[in-house]
DNA sequence: GCCAACGTTGGC
DNA sequence: GCCAACGTTGGC
């Protein structure tokens, strides 16, 4: 089992929103990101965990876990004329972009960047590196453990 | 709203 | 294949 971050804005999709969706699943839609996209396809299983992060809003930080709960499957918006995530190149036949669903598992405190950065233990995490800009990232399960068991001060295994 | 960082595009 | 221009992300 792998560890991830997933961000998400939460005018968008918060972690409330998640929890409030039917089967509190909802599919990770909208990746236009290389990057992003083959760690859905080529690495995420169902059942791995992931920090739930909330991006561009006043207090950006860890909101919650959720779990990876599909393998990656084509993302409809792709094919949506409609959508702001359309793409004229993608075809059904040989679609871009993948998503995985992701189900709720707990809404946690809010733990900011700013008290990430104050840990020597996470220095690493690429959600803090700079300039980072990648809304998938994989988390080490040291780092996990550490911001479960000590930041959140719950037991690794409750998740 | 600013701007640093970085990914993508497209001309050559 | 290079690289300048451009667009987007996201913290502040």
């Amino acid at each position: 089992m792998r560890y991830w971050l997933m961000k998400s804005e939460p005018d968008d999709c918060s972690i409330d929103d998640l929890a409030a969706m039917p089967g509190q699943t909802v599919a990770w839609y909208g990746v236009r990101n290389y990057q992003a996209r083959n760690f859905m396809m080529r690495q995420m299983r169902p059942g791995d965990r992931l920090f739930f992060y909330h991006s561009s809003c006043p207090q950006p930080g860890i909101a919650g876990i959720a779990e990876v709960a599909s393998s990656a499957y084509p993302d409809e918006t792709q094919f949506d004329p409609a959508s702001r995530f359309y793409d004229p190149k993608a075809t059904r036949e040989q679609p871009r972009w993948f998503n995985v669903d992701v189900k709720f598992v707990a809404k946690t405190r809010l733990v900011g960047l700013p008290e990430l950065r104050e840990h020597a233990a996470l220095e690493n995490m690429r959600v803090l590196a700079k300039g980072n800009r990648l809304s998938i990232t994989p988390v080490d399960p040291d780092e996990w453990t550490y911001i479960v068991e000590q930041l959140l001060e719950r037991k690794t295994d409750e998740f």
